[in-house]
DNA sequence: TTTATTTCTAAACGATTGTTTAGTTATTGG
DNA sequence: CCAATAACTAAACAATCGTTTAGAAATAAA
């Protein structure tokens, strides 16, 4: 018996996704967040609680979307292809768009690291800790790697990830291919 | 015939940029500087002008630093382990410390690569530049190398010590030697 | 249509941002 | 010792930050 919302939640979450991944956190003032999403301060408000809160939703929308990529990965069958192609998933997204911004949750990551937000830091925790056990399993596949090897080179690939995903915010296709392509040859 | 000053320039301007390096440009304030330096704000814009014009020193001063790294490296003679002897090098001070902070550079690179910050770009763009050419010198020792070989190892290096001055943040240093003995495996 | 309830607009909130200014303190040269 | 000058302290500046609030607009049920 009231006026009903004229914004879609879930569409307007997407469009501040698309701002603090660009342009991170402490960068992306409430007013570009009104301007983008499109609606006004108080309804932001009384949707998302206030602005870390909403930086939370963004990257649990996130981690859902991403949570399609990850599931493919976990079901492939072909060990250390199944990594590659994984890492060639996760900045593909990049290769179409008109701006790169990288990797939401490793931006994330580096602008968070010298802070003490423990929410944030959890976020990402469980994200890099469900990467390294998917890694360590496709690895595991080659019944010639040795445990150690196996856990060598699940640091090394998620070291090389971490860093590809900064980079594929400055570097082009080609020198992305590239990397990848090498990165594969040492295993 | 007045007062002296009661601070050493360099010495200040070498808080401060141990305060950039580690919290980024936008979350250190002029009051978190204050601090950190030990002088009054009306001391840091006489002596530096402004924030930004003081960020713009602290890369300076940084960089300056990086060149001895540099010029070693630049000296060297033995081709690829020249390379790596310098990625070593790179890290190296981070081994030491309680606090890893990575490389200045890159966490810039990283915070200003979506904005339109001319002068901060200037410094990274004739860093990375002298970089790659340094890496490609390096590389041209090898007489069997083809000129497109050494073209692509050079981009591939060059995003590697990106990835890893991001990660060096939050890896450990097991983590990241592990990382740079694989790297250079197949070169 | 009226009334209750919710969403909207827009202005204002206190706190903090980077920056400036007025006034005090200290030091140097005469 | 005195006067001139530079560096200090501390308060205030306007602008912007994230957040809240008061009142108008709109919608559903009676």
């Amino acid at each position: 018996m009231a006026r009903k919302k004229q914004y879609n939640e879930v569409e307007v979450l997407e469009k501040a996704m698309n701002l603090f991944w660009k342009n991170g956190y402490k960068t992306t003032s409430m007013q570009m967040l009104e301007q983008e999403m499109g609606i006004n301060k108080f309804s932001i408000y009384s949707s998302f609680g206030n602005k870390h809160s909403l930086f939370l939703e963004s990257l649990k929308q996130y981690k859902s979307r991403v949570n399609t990529v990850l599931k493919k990965f976990k079901n492939g069958t072909n060990g250390i292809d199944d990594i590659k192609t994984f890492f060639y998933d996760s900045v593909r997204s990049n290769f179409k768009k008109e701006n790169e911004k990288g990797c939401f949750l490793t931006n994330t990551y580096n602008e968070f690291c010298e802070t003490e937000d423990e929410l944030v830091k959890e976020q990402m925790d469980t994200f890099m800790n469900s990467l390294k056990e998917i890694i360590i399993e496709k690895l595991q596949m080659d019944s010639n790697k040795s445990k150690e090897t196996v856990l060598k080179q699940a640091n090394y690939l998620l070291l090389a990830k971490h860093g590809l995903a900064a980079a594929a915010r400055v570097n082009t296709n080609e020198e992305i291919e590239d990397y990848i392509e090498m990165t594969f040859k040492n295993l």
